[in-house]
DNA sequence: ATTAGTAAGGAAGGTCTACTAACAAACATG
DNA sequence: CATGTTTGTTAGTAGACCTTCCTTACTAAT
């Protein structure tokens, strides 16, 4: 670094002792976020004329000519002929995005087990599978492992893909870092540098639940205003969207509510069982109510009546855990997302009256706890999301 | 509104159903950010030298001298003569902003009896106070009081003045509207507009609690990563700053965690006195513990024993409410506000220690909870940091 | 059939922004 | 004293968006 500036000038109160993120912005960031403007509204919209785009973008006709013009010669929009509904003045030209002509390859890493990949359509819609099991391969092996299957991905797509979108389990930052990975004894991986470099695509990684919450809100349909993705599968994560961005925390571990205590000695007074024992070797955790192994061993051989009663008791828990966020981000949705048959029953229910009887009425009358949009193929569609959020800017 | 666009294009499955808020980008928009940005780098880190803002921003010397000299031009930046400290090459002019030689009106609307102003300068410093009683008055004529405080508080400035910040409980949008804040019988009221208007200069008005968050992130040096402060007066707020911005929510009502249950009959079962009923219509909120009347109520006539022990009560009740918080945004600090008699003791303690017991280690080994950095005009100091950021764009 | 009127899309020219390249000024050092 | 280093400025360039004006193509009214 350089030798900068005298300590503080009169009157300053030890401001500034903390690094403040910034950056410039030049006029090509301009252009490059108003591309994406315009590819957002093709996506999500479906296809306009240009002059739709300038009017709902606010960029003048001319601007919005010049970068259609571009995305045209780029192949990734193109003209699909007149606008058959006739009205007064010259027929506008449609133009679509090319959702159909590219591909993205996505891979969920959630399982343990085995590693399950596809290759998608822009839009979601999945064109083939791949999965391959990790027979207990950990670390270097298990990259090998990623890397083949996403070469076979990529071999197996039709058209040109845009990237290649990786959800795993773990901490991961924001450069596709995995931080800590405990599955797959991963720790420090440069995991999206590494395979971009070697599949010669680029690749985008993030944590599995941030990329579900991700693909909620671009394919789910789901809002960008205050968002919590609750996904339960072999263990329970959670990511959130706030004003259109996915939120990373400090130590890009945020959505790690699997390992909130819900369950003490102080419970257990007011009628709980016992706080069962945690993986991170603590006790009591959501996650050991919450999570797939625990859900099926609770309900295991049990009545419908008494499933229901478990269920709503772990819907209470999370309720209780959910209600502080809920008020804190002042959310707008909760998902759920995992077996419906486990979730959205009394769990879902219990969830919801419990957030609502715990906070004040103005944050929680509105809010909506649903089940996800996405199916089982949830993960996959937020893998591609990242993809498309990374590398075209769409959300 | 404009007749547009076919339903969807095939293969949309029902996306874009919510409104995605979006917005053009203008170069003069990258502008006026760069510009920011080096008034920015000139507030925190104090006079520099042309050369060192354009290390520091990543910004060309051209670019940053010709900023510097619109600034200049404009007031808000003076050159300060040469760098002292010699070294190889042409000594350095520093610039410095001109921070004793603007002002800033502030008021605090947090107490129910009074409303209390100052004029202070850019660095927080008060110049002049001024406190008026309400006297029972609400809704217009409420307005006019503040609008009276506003004028006499303008008349005191010696300096010219950049705006007038307001921080009022309630809940209050991105542009100053009062969406509600029934202790003044304020609904649906665009005070800012409203007083910009009458005063003839820019008025930035905020809740109470996100305003004082922004204080403790601008003069007090919290961090911008992840940030939550908790106020305690006669009610209960927070505010929180993630990646460097004020979350606001759904119905702009991010922070309101005053009303979250933390007592109810499963808690009484376990040893807790009975919930007390709390002013929002329901019982156990964690406003009927922690507020200033709660606590003063708590231990008043206690030894200090007995006081300490029903402090660490309060704060282990916080900490429970917290740890979700704390885990799902992985936040790096939580400021208590307010008395530190009350606060900072055995509530902080054992708040802190709760967080820690119940969240993820990972999560709470790291973050730090401690008073705010700013003294009993933090609520001021916050209503400053508006008009800085609302004006000038320093945070 | 003709004439208005309306809307879409494109071409020309202007302004703004930040960049690169080159240079003069001012100082420390060998 | 010559040399090297750093600062800040001047001049020229490329990108990005804007305003204005034009042509095209269609509907609606006469």
């Amino acid at each position: 670094m350089t030798t900068t500036t005298p300590s503080a000038a009169p009157g300053h109160r030890g401001v500034g002792r903390t690094l403040r993120p910034t950056g410039k912005v030049l006029p090509e960031h301009a252009r490059a976020h108003n591309r994406s403007l315009v590819l957002q509204h093709l996506f999500h919209q479906g296809p306009s004329s240009r002059a739709d785009l300038a009017r709902s973008t606010g960029l003048t006709r001319v601007t919005v000519s010049d970068l259609v013009s571009v995305l045209i010669s780029e192949g990734l929009v193109a003209e699909l002929g007149v606008r058959p509904e006739g009205k007064v003045g010259k027929p506008a030209t449609l133009v679509g995005m090319r959702t159909e002509e590219y591909q993205v390859v996505a891979v969920d890493l959630a399982d343990d087990a085995s590693l399950r990949g596809a290759v998608m359509t822009l839009t979601g819609a999945v064109v083939a599978r791949r999965t391959v099991s990790l027979d207990g391969r950990t670390g270097d092996e298990a990259v090998a492992v990623l890397e083949d299957l996403c070469r076979e991905l990529l071999a197996a797509a039709d058209r040109p893909v845009v990237g290649v979108g990786i959800g795993s389990p773990g901490v991961i930052d924001a450069a596709g870092v995995v931080v800590q990975a405990p599955n797959r004894g991963w720790y420090d991986l440069p995991l999206a540098a590494l395979l971009a470099e070697r599949l010669g695509v680029p690749v985008q990684v993030a944590n599995d639940a941030n990329t579900h919450a991700l693909g909620e809100y671009t394919y789910g349909g789901a809002t960008g205003a205050g968002l919590m993705v609750v996904t339960v599968g072999q263990g329970l994560g959670a990511g959130i969207v706030l004003d259109g961005a996915l939120v990373r925390g400090r130590a890009h571990a945020a959505g790690e509510i699997g390992h909130v205590t819900v369950v003490d000695d102080r419970d257990v007074r007011a009628g709980d069982p016992e706080p069962r024992p945690c993986a991170c070797g603590r006790a009591g955790c959501l996650e050991t109510l919450l999570s797939l192994p625990a859900l099926r061993r609770a309900t295991a051989g049990r009545s419908p009546e008494e499933s229901d009663a478990v269920l709503a008791s772990v819907g209470r828990k999370l309720g209780v855990a959910l209600a502080p966020v809920v008020s804190a981000l002042n959310l707008a949705e909760v998902l759920l997302s995992g077996p419906p048959e486990l979730l959205d029953g009394a769990l879902r229910v219990e969830a919801l009256a419990t957030v609502r009887a715990r906070t004040l009425p103005l944050l929680g009358q509105d809010l909506v706890l649903r089940m996800g949009s996405l199916d089982e193929d949830g993960a996959l569609s937020g893998a591609a999301a990242l993809v498309l959020s990374g590398q075209l800017g769409v959300t």
